[in-house]
Formats: C-alpha cells, structure tokens, sequence
RNA sequence: GGUGACGUAGCCAAGUGGCUAGGCAACGGUCUGCAAAACCGUCUACACCGGUUCGAUUCCGGUCGUCACCUCCA
C-alpha cells in the first residue's frame, strides 16, 4: 500500500518514494543522555517507530532505522564533571579523566533509555544504529573541515561557525521554516557568546573547550582548535556515515525544525553537497494537564514515575497512539485511565476470538483490513485506524462468527499489533495470582451467608475484602476474586 | 515583534460544502438478593462576528482565546 506522510519541507501530505525500490532510510533525533526520558522523549520515539513499523507493515519495505545517542553537550558535561550532584552511585567511581565520566555517566542513562524503550514496546533490535556522537568525532571534523574549505565557516575565538549570511548567497537558509531575518527577537542577541559571531544567525560547529571540559584536538589550517563538536553537526556527519546521503526520512519533534535540522541542511548541502533528506517529519509536542511539561512546574513524568503511580506502559503507548502524532497530545491521569478501557475491550474482543464457541457469521475480513490499513498509510492516521477497530467490534459478537471468520481476524490483529503492540494476540490466560487463604476464607463465608440470604452479612464481608484490596465477582458457579 | 498551528458535545479526539467518526463518562434497560462485569439503548457538537453559497462546522475576511518556534528543549 502507498505510504503518505507529512512533509514539513513543503508542508503537505506526500507519497513516500524511497530511494531504493525495496527499502527506507530513517534517521532519527535520538536523546541527549543526561536523565531519565519524559513521556515527552517518548512521545517523539514512539513516533518513530509507528512510522518505521507502518512502513514495514502496511509499506512492504525493509526499513534500515538509525537513532543517534548525543553523549556530548553542555548538560552531559555540566553533569559528569567531577563532584556533580547529578553523579549517581550506581554509575560507578568518578575518575581524573574527564571524558572518562562523561562515558560512564551517559552510558548509565543510554542503559535507562533503552530500557525505557523496550518498556513501551520499542524493539531496539529494529534500530539498524545507535550511533554515540562521541565516537564519530573524525567524521565531524571531516565535515567542518570541508564546509570551511568551501568558505562557509569561519574561526573566533576558538570555536568554528557556519556562515550563514555566506550561505545565503548559495542557497535558501529556512526551508524548513520561512525565518525573518529582519526580525529575530532582539534580546537574543544578548547572549555570553555572541561577541564571537559575526552575526546572530550563525551557528557553532565546533565550540571551544572551555575550563575543565572534555576535549579533542582539531587541527585546520595549521591551528589547533581543541574543543568539541556543536550539536547540530553530530547528526549530519553520523547521517551520512551509516545511511548514506540522501536518505529517505528524516524524525524528531516540532522544536527541531529550527534552527537543529535547518542547520543540518545547510551543513549537509555545504559540506557534502547533498541535502540529507527528501522528508521531514515531525511530532508535535505533548502537554501534561493542559501545560507544557517543565521540570519547574513538577509535571515531568517518566516512565518509571507513571509506572509508580500504577499506570500500565502499554496503556501509556496506546494513549500516545490514541492521538495523531501531529497534535498537540494533552496527557492526563483521567485521560489515560479513559483510552485504557478502549485498549482492554478490544483485548476482550481479541480473546474471545480464540473461544472455540462458533456461530454462522461470515465476513470479509480482507475489507476490513484494507480500511484500517488504509488509515494508517495515510500519514500515519491511528485515531481513524482505532475507530475502524472499535466499529468492527461494535457491529459484532465475536461468537456468532464462524470458524475460518474468527482465523482471519485472529491474523489481522496479529498483523494490527506488529504496529500498535498493545494486546496480547493469544488465548486467555487464567493469570495466577496467589489469593491469601484470609480473603478466601472470608470470601467462603460470605458464599454461606449468601445461600442462607443473610445480605447484610454478605454485602459487610464483600466490603471488608474490598478494603484488603480484592474485588468479589459473582457468578452462577460461584464467585471469582480478583486483586484490584 | 516575527513565523506557524489550533479552538469540535461533560472529557479525549477524527472529519467534512449537504449524507449523525470513534472512545471515555453520564443516563435508561437486561442480568443480578444488591453489586461488579458484560450486553442493549439514549445523549446530534463544531469560539465569536461578518461575507460567499440554494446550503458553511467545513471556503474567505475580521475579532477573541490557546499553544509552539525564533541558537542546542522530543
């Protein structure tokens, strides 16, 4: 099926053509490692992969998917560095090698964010790379160097930046984004570095070390510059290492547009002569109670904190999905809690499709594919691919469907979950769960007190297990005791 | 200040120049001693003001409001 997807290059909905016949190349913003991911992180992830696994599953491609690790920027450095309140005991000893820490301190939390991934139903075996900035540093330098033989960068103070009134002579600065030059807010331009730039528009390739940083040589012209790489240049020179220039799509959120990927187009097309990608596609960001997520207003969630609060990871990925991934997603407790319901019928619907209990019914399941397909090819459109779900299991009881019916569905939602990964395509399973012999116990008294229609006693038992945390079901049979 | 997005029922969230998206909640019912769960049913909205049109929530103009980006925040 034809994938389309927003472009924000031209800003419409386009086909996607790959590059190769048989295969996509994506490339995505990956994290800075310096905390524990926020659902916001995830949110940006998570739009990755539905649109690698879209492009897979409803696209027929191979997709060869590249996510970069940034192990090096100011908060990286800031948080690493000797006697930091930030070092954990679990990331080891701190050492008198700067860039030591800084690998031990980003390591530990590359480990959590992989973790993090896996959690909410990311497979990082689907990650063709994860490259680490800091291990593509003679790449970065490469590319400088080549961008400033071309007289697109020049020296201060240091540091080299990327000449962006220069650039402007050769091509279009703002593709992405009509930027008014005219009009950058004023008081940006009072900024502790700003004396080095010929003008507020240029951007840092490589920035100087300053005081006790990590660094590495780089010689140009004859000069060494030690120091590190800018932010922007890491994903261009990783981008072209592993995929390859142009490669097909290119991920992050909405806050990347400018000035991280324009810069990157500006830096590729300088410096290699290509620009890095036919699509660019963007996550809107993700709010929480109707706020954006700041760590000032206390409403920075993580994984493990929403886990904590005794939130489902999976309720949190089809929530996400719940939503297309180009709104503003408003994340809320109550919220959550609501779409979970949804994610559970259709989990019912699912298990009683494997009930060996058969009626008449015939459908074209083939037709039903092809619709919720079709809303996913279409910019990725997982509301409308939902609301196809919940209407077909709306219009039917799942027992009154004959055999090769109920086989059918069965392998369309198996091939409905290598994209949305939030239900279990399999028989139910009687959970075990160990019930105290307390609550069994009062749970067979109250079984006597009802057979001998003492309802007050019964109903005082029944609330007397509920306060020990179970939950009474009755039953024809009996009774089930669920932990709540 | 510049640029862009958006405002849809109690809440979340699609979409469209005429043909009730969907979910959650709520309410009524079936079933239950009563509940819970499940099932059936009910709930017809598009910020405001103009304009275009036979017809506008959808197109155009304006107003109000919310949000984002404008040098390293996904």
């Amino acid at each position: 099926m034809q994938i389309k997807i927003h472009n924000t290059l031209h800003n419409k909905i386009e086909d996607l053509k790959p590059i190769n016949e048989n295969e996509v190349l994506i490339y995505s913003c990956g994290p800075t490692v310096y905390n524990y991911a926020h659902i916001g992180n995830i949110r940006a992830f998570l739009f990755a992969d539905l649109l690698q696994k879209v492009i897979k599953v409803v696209g027929n491609y191979k997709v060869k998917w590249v996510m970069n690790i940034t192990n090096i920027d100011d908060k990286t450095i800031r948080d690493s560095q000797i006697g930091s309140s930030a070092w954990l005991e679990e990331m080891g000893e701190q050492t008198d090698d700067l860039k030591e820490n800084l690998s031990k301190f980003t390591k530990y939390y590359e480990k959590k964010f992989f973790e993090d991934l896996k959690i909410i139903g990311i497979d990082s075996a689907d990650l063709f790379a994860t490259p680490r900035a800091t291990e593509y540093i003679d790449e970065m330098q490469k590319l400088i160097k080549s961008i400033y033989e071309k007289g697109f960068a020049y020296p201060s103070d240091g540091s080299i930046y990327f000449n962006v009134n220069e650039w402007r002579k050769h091509d279009t600065y703002g593709k992405l984004k009509k930027i008014d030059f005219d009009n950058f807010k004023s008081n940006l331009r009072i900024d502790s570095d700003q004396y080095d730039r010929e003008q507020v528009s240029d951007f840092v390739l490589w920035k100087s070390k300053k005081g006790n940083e990590p660094y590495w040589d780089f010689t140009l012209d004859g000069k060494n510059f030690p120091g590190r790489p800018g932010w922007h240049i890491e994903c261009s020179a990783m981008e072209e290492k592993l995929l390859g220039l142009p490669f097909d799509i290119h991920t992050g959120g909405v806050d990347l547009i400018f000035p991280h990927h324009e810069d990157e187009i500006a830096q590729s097309k300088a410096g290699f002569g290509v620009e890095p990608t036919y699509y660019f596609c963007h996550n809107e960001f993700l709010e929480v109670e109707g706020e954006k997520m700041s760590k000032s207003k206390g409403n920075f969630y993580t994984i493990q904190d929403l886990i904590n609060r005794g939130i489902d990871p999976m309720n949190i990925r089809f929530a996400l999905l719940s939503a297309h991934y180009a709104s503003v997603f408003n994340f809320t407790f109550e919220g959550i809690n609501s779409i979970s319901k949804g994610r559970y019928r259709i989990q019912d619907f699912i298990y009683s499709l494997f009930e060996e209990n058969y009626g008449e019914k015939s459908i074209d399941v083939e037709i039903i594919r092809e619709k919720i397909f079709s809303k996913l090819a279409d910019d990725l459109h997982t509301p409308k691919a939902l609301a196809e779900i919940f209407s077909l299991i709306n219009s039917m009881s799942p027992n009154e469907l004959n055999k090769s019916t109920k086989e059918s569905l069965i392998e369309l939602f198996k091939e409905l979950n290598l994209i949305f990964n939030v239900w279990n395509i399999e028989q139910k399973k009687q959970v075990e769960v160990e019930i105290p012999d307390e609550i069994i116990k009062l749970a067979d008294e109250r079984i006597a007190a009802k057979a001998e229609k003492d309802y007050t006693k019964a109903d005082e038992l029944r609330n007397k297990i509920a306060e020990l945390g179970y939950l009474i079901k009755d039953s024809k049979t009996g009774y089930e005791i669920i932990k709540k």
